[in-house]
DNA sequence: TACCCGTGGCC
DNA sequence: TGGCCAAGGGT
């Protein structure tokens, strides 16, 4: 697939169908726009549409963020889910006033050095706000170019040299580099989906090589699957924080007691959340922290 | 590399 | 209905 047809077709798909998003309307600043990608890491658009809005009104720049209790800052993060992007995003923010004066840097390696940015959100930001040429590579834009270019039905593990094959597909112009990694995303999330494509409505149908090759079954190696949830840590984990987000005081250990059955897997579950810093036990009780 | 990390919605 | 999936990152 060469980076020009590809821009040619994706361009005018993309300006019809993209959807309004609260990040994309004009003015949305950097702090705004890394804040929206991090709450979207593992994160449905339609539950960050409406959480972003309030946490940027609420805390509007790096130094905001900076200097709020962690406790609200969990609060708020709220049941967006994975808590532990709520604290590095905290850490960031205080990374960016430390060692950078509270301006949102745009050059990706500075932007990798941030907690809990890695290779997808330092180049979105990098690409979707400072409209630099940097390959995009996340989940939707992996299962479009397996199916479209590579002619598979289906992404096989992310690996990094992605990045590189991502790269080959931009076209030269900066701009237009941009547009075709928001819009191979916007394809891939409502068109081009893991499920059900509806490659009758895809502006890639006509150049695409898995159409092309009767849209086979994809047999190649697949991503893990994720571990099963009833019942795992991670349950117990988040039961404990929905609990500690509820009230204001620490909880004795007794009470937590009577959130889980089994009294091992809490005290585990609790350890491992002080671990993160996501809880500070404090003699018999559990808090959020300060 | 494989595995860990929450929560909700989908068919 | 239970497994799959969702703008990933850290280790």
């Amino acid at each position: 697939m060469d980076a020009d047809l590809l821009h040619a077709r994706l361009a005018p798909w993309y300006a019809e169908h993209r959807r309004d998003l609260p990040w994309r309307e004009p003015g949305f600043t950097a702090w705004g726009t890394l804040v929206s990608e991090i709450m979207l890491q593992q994160t449905q658009v339609a539950r960050v549409r409406t959480a972003i809005v309030e946490w940027l009104g609420r805390w509007p720049t790096p130094a905001a963020l900076a200097d709020a209790p962690t406790h609200e800052v969990l609060r708020a993060w709220g049941t967006l889910g994975y808590p532990r992007r709520a604290l590095r995003l905290q850490d960031a923010a205080r990374a960016i006033v430390e060692r950078h004066d509270g301006v949102v840097p745009s050059d990706v390696p500075t932007l990798l050095a941030l907690p809990g940015i890695g290779d997808y959100t330092a180049r979105a930001v990098a690409v979707f706000h400072f409209r630099q040429r940097h390959p995009v590579v996340d989940t939707n834009v992996r299962r479009v170019v397996a199916r479209a270019v590579v002619g598979q039905g289906d992404a096989g593990p992310a690996a990094r040299a992605d990045l590189a094959r991502v790269e080959a597909l931009l076209p030269a112009d900066d701009d237009e580099a941009g547009t075709v990694s928001i819009a191979l995303m916007e394809l891939g999330a409502l068109v081009c989906t893991a499920r059900t494509p509806r490659c009758d409505a895809c502006p890639l149908l006509a150049d695409c090589a898995w159409v092309a090759a009767g849209r086979p079954a994809y047999e190649g190696r697949r991503a893990p699957r994720q571990a099963a949830f009833a019942g795992s840590d991670r349950q117990v984990r988040g039961t404990v924080l929905r609990a500690l987000r509820a009230v204001d005081v620490p909880l004795p250990r007794a009470e937590l007691a009577g959130l889980w059955p089994d009294a091992g897997q809490l005290d585990r579950a609790v350890a491992s959340l002080a671990a993160d810093g996501l809880v500070v036990v404090e003699g018999d009780a559990v808090r959020l922290p300060h």
